[in-house]
RNA sequence: GGGGGCAUGGCGAAACCGGUAGACGCAGCAGACUUAAAAUCUGCAGGCCGCAAGGCUGUGGGGGUUCAAGUCCCCCUGCCCCCA
């Protein structure tokens, strides 16, 4: 046994960690108020707050200390900094807790979060956590629902008929995550049936070219975000076309149908029209001897999800209605049919059939033998010839009457005019994003306040009567619908307008909702008239950087900015976008086993041999791969367990240095030990400086200089690192180089600091913590206490390199002939073009390689290499 | 099928604006210290040939531009993500 060193000499984390903790906890070190110096530039760093399940895991550990580094290293330049935390209480975890176990959602809410949050402050993140919002409690769902009468108010919330998934058993609604692939329900296993029911939508689409046309001015976000978005919005442009029903007489009646299309070009070549089978004139324009097949293919198509009508690799379905159209651009008949690929909800709900231009006209007509007529060829080609499918490019125009001969995108402009000219068309925009569905029949989330009134219509709940709080002492059965619509006591009310006995709506929102303004709540949490102040907001929005899962990267983002464009046309704000910079994080990977032939994930403590993984029962050899943590995988590394082990600190660092932030992180317990390693190597580091007498009481020294070879080289890592880790906290934020760089100091201070004065050695000393502190904060404030460190390292100004410290007499210059690298040559650093061109051409390299022979090119780029071509 | 991204040692990765590929770390090997081990320290390390000096080769594959390509352009393969 070794003799245990006194406490001083050895690196603790968890004494330590916990040590600081509590004085930065006392301090009141990361308030807002605290640094609130009216000069200091505003910056706020924001993570996505979590859903309170009870566990912090690791995706959580690394997006919340990603933003950390961020806000420490902001503090440090003198920015007065906003970063909070909150959480995402509303959702189904908490309802299904209550009906499994009987446990009232509210409490179970609060205990989960309070258990997350102690978990959260064990990583030692300055977090200002008077700002906290839980979106559950009432003092913050009160203003979800003040927001939504906004809406209402602007118009932008109304209610339709939607279809739901429907459990028959429970006779409930579902959510679409709780019904599996094969369309059965996750609880009861009852095949789930689709229902009309009234809705709660906001009018997103009326912000659908803003949100799209803004998208350029983000450019602070990753480009893929982007892209996920405006193909979201899906914004297309074309023509809405009308089509003349046509009697069995062959006279037009008084119907049209009107199809949206994207290919106006194509129109002599539709063979037919399709509608969707919900579309509201299926019904009167279907002839009596088509009425059976019609219902029965109605009904079948009902049961189907969308992703099963409209998957490519799914054949197309249809029957004929009995009934046709003129194509009111050649006057022929076409017939009408329906069909399962055509969606109600797009567009107008039906479509021009141009089997030879479309592909899935042309797998549905080649099934039902309808017509291939080809108006489009390949510009200068011959006839497309069909065996693989559709011509679906731009062309030249055939078989098209006046139009023949134009290309495309003239024809398009061409026919789109004559159909405005004569009255049965128009040019139109489309776009795929629909409006946003809010209404959950469920009990835990923000009620939607409002009351229906007979003679009333829909009343908004008086502003000064908010919240509508949920009701305590629930019944949770999961069945008979939402637990709200049961209770009598909750939701018969007086109209607030005519006093008439009138009830509450009892759906609740979609917790979107109450993610799409927290970022707002945060900047002013203890408001009690409004949900956040103009000034508050403006003040610290939009979000410096945002830092979070790829996952949310389109509906979340989406409905937030949707929100900000909104809450700015009522006069509440006055910024556009939310969020300036995003960062999305990758994934945290576990080490995962799986038995091929079994499918079984086996837990790696199961595992004997990592370097032969095999199956503990069949001694089978397993696959070994890294994917997301998960349970199910046993794959999984609990974040309490890591800082138990090595602390905090070391948990930060690993998870910064094995991976550039966007990509995914493979977990490896070596390597956390290796950064156990290296926070032990600087503690040493320290000491020695403690036991040199070096002391930082007067901060870390500045107007130093180097008199000797080691001192020059320990100066030169000093400011290298200061200029490679600055430029690595700026926006493409490289936290793994920037570790990478504070190795390299702490080598070299290894091989250097003997040979220094003490005013270098503790320049270098005081410089690393400095560096050290946005990463392993509690670590660096350690250490700059033992060498007597005036303050906080934390208060520290970020430090500036000393350009004088880079300065090299002499540079290695590299020769290469012909391209390749055939060595190097040491010259003066400030050497210019000539000189440098008669060094190389006069060094042995050249000689040997030259073969005495003058070259044909000499290429010199000064400070790095001159090229010799013979 | 459409859109986007990625591909670099045994592994994670680095490489500014085209200018010495593999920084930094993990795993590995050798040495020092130790009775021994751990820890620590020092050194080696893409591959091939060679005792060595050195040479050849090398960033998924093929082609191109250039004095010079991981980096730019074209084609192909594989993987991942989003949308259908």
């Amino acid at each position: 046994m070794p003799e245990p060193q006194p406490t001083s000499e050895r690196y603790q984390p968890q004494e330590l960690e916990l040590r600081w903790q509590q004085r930065w906890h006392d301090a009141g070190a990361a308030r807002t108020s605290a640094n609130c110096d009216t000069r200091a530039k505003p910056f706020y760093a924001l993570s996505m707050f979590p859903y309170p399940s009870g566990n912090l895991h690791m995706g959580h550990v690394r997006n919340y200390v990603i933003t950390d580094v961020i806000a420490r290293a902001a503090r440090m330049r003198g920015h007065k900094v906003l970063q909070p935390m909150g959480w995402d209480a509303f959702g189904l975890p908490a309802e299904n807790a209550a009906i499994e176990r009987g446990v009232e959602p509210g409490p179970w809410t609060d205990q989960n979060i309070a258990s997350m949050r102690e978990q959260l402050k064990r990583l030692g993140l300055s977090i200002d956590w008077d700002r906290e919002v839980t979106t559950c409690h009432s003092d913050y769902y009160r203003w979800t629902q003040w927001l939504f009468l906004q809406f209402l108010e602007a118009g932008l919330a109304y209610q339709k008929d939607a279809t739901v998934n429907w459990d028959p058993i429970d006779q409930t609604v579902l959510a679409n995550e709780q019904v599996d692939a094969d369309g059965r329900s996750w609880r009861s296993g009852a095949l789930v049936e689709k229902r009309q029911l009234r809705q709660w939508f906001l009018k997103i689409t009326a912000y659908a070219d803003q949100l799209l046309d803004d998208l350029d001015t983000l450019s602070g976000w990753p480009e893929r975000v982007r892209t996920m978005q405006a193909n979201w919005i899906g914004r297309s442009s074309g023509a809405e076309l009308s089509f003349a029903v046509v009697d069995a007489g062959g006279s037009s009646t008084s119907e049209v149908i009107t199809v949206f299309t994207t290919r106006p070009d194509t129109i002599f070549g539709a063979s037919y029209v399709v509608l969707a089978p919900e579309h509201p004139l299926v019904a009167r324009l279907t002839s009596p001897e088509h009425q059976l097949e019609v219902e029965a293919f109605v009904d079948l198509v009902s049961r189907q999800s969308e992703q099963e009508r409209t998957a490519d690799d799914k054949p197309k379905r249809g029957v004929a209605i009995g009934a046709n159209v003129r194509n009111p651009a050649n006057g022929e008949l076409i017939p009408i049919w329906i069909a399962d690929y055509v969606l109600a909800e797009y567009g107008t709900g039906a479509v021009m059939g141009v089997p030879a231009h479309d592909q899935r006209d042309f797998v549905f007509a080649r099934q039902y033998e309808l017509p291939v007529k080809q108006v489009i060829v390949p510009e200068g080609s011959d006839e497309h010839a069909f065996e693989g499918g559709a011509f679906t490019g731009s062309g030249v125009l055939i078989h098209s009457g006046r139009f023949d001969g134009l290309t495309s995108s003239d024809a398009k402009a061409a026919i789109v005019a004559a159909a405005e000219a004569d009255g049965w068309g128009q040019g139109r925009v489309q776009f795929r994003l629909r409006d946003w569905l809010i209404s959950r029949q469920r009990y835990w989330g923000c009620p939607i306040p409002v009351i229906h009134c007979e003679s009333c219509g829909v009343v908004p709940v008086p502003a000064e009567q908010l919240p509508v709080e949920l009701p305590r002492d629930v019944a949770f059965s999961g069945k008979g619908g939402s637990p709200l619509a049961q209770l009598e006591r909750w939701v018969n009310v007086a109209c607030p307008c005519c006093g008439q006995p009138a009830r509450r709506e009892t759906d609740t929102m979609d917790t979107f909702m109450c993610s799409s303004w927290y970022f707002l709540r945060y900047a002013d949490p203890q408001n009690n008239e409004l949900p956040f102040s103009k000034e508050a907001a403006d003040h610290w929005l939009p979000v410096d950087q945002y830092v979070g899962g790829i996952e949310h990267a389109i509906l979340h983002l989406l409905y937030s900015r949707f929100f900000t464009k909104v809450l700015r046309d009522r006069g509440l704000l006055s910024f556009s976008e939310p969020f300036a910079r995003l960062l999305t994080q990758g994934m945290v990977q576990g080490i995962t086993y799986k038995n091929p032939h079994t499918g079984q994930y086996i837990a790696p403590a199961d595992v004997a041999d990592a370097s032969d993984p095999r199956d503990p029962v069949s001694g089978e050899v397993l696959e070994t791969f890294f994917e997301k943590m998960s349970k199910s995988k046993y794959n999984g590394v609990d974040p309490a367990q890591v800082i138990e082990r090595y602390g905090a600190d070391t948990a930060r660092m690993f998870i910064l240095f094995k991976a550039p932030p966007e990509k995914d992180l493979e977990w490896d317990d070596a390597d956390v030990e290796g950064q156990f390693r290296f926070l032990q190597r600087i503690w040493r580091q320290a000491q020695a400086a403690v036991e040199r007498n070096l002391s930082l009481a007067a901060g870390v020294p500045a107007g130093v200089s180097a008199g000797n070879d080691a001192e020059t080289e320990l100066r030169r890592a000093v400011h290298s690192a200061i200029a490679a880790i600055s430029e690595d906290l700026q926006d493409p934020y490289q936290f793994n180089t920037a570790i990478a760089e504070l190795m390299k100091l702490s080598n070299a201070m290894a091989s250097h600091l003997e040979g220094c004065s003490d005013a270098v050695a503790t320049e270098a000393a005081g410089t690393l913590l400095v560096l050290l502190a946005p990463f392993a904060p509690h670590l660096a404030a350690e250490l700059w206490q033992h060498l007597g460190g005036n303050g906080s390292v934390h208060e520290q100004p970020w430090p500036s390199c000393d350009a004088s410290a880079l300065v090299r007499d002499t540079i290695p210059l590299v020769i290469q002939i012909k391209g390749k690298v055939r060595g190097n040559l040491e010259v003066p650093a400030d050497a210019d073009k000539a000189t440098l061109e008669q060094l190389a051409l006069a060094s042995e390299i050249a000689t040997k390689w030259l073969e005495g022979k003058a070259p044909s090119r000499v290429i010199v780029v000064p400070g790095k290499l001159v090229n010799l071509v013979p």
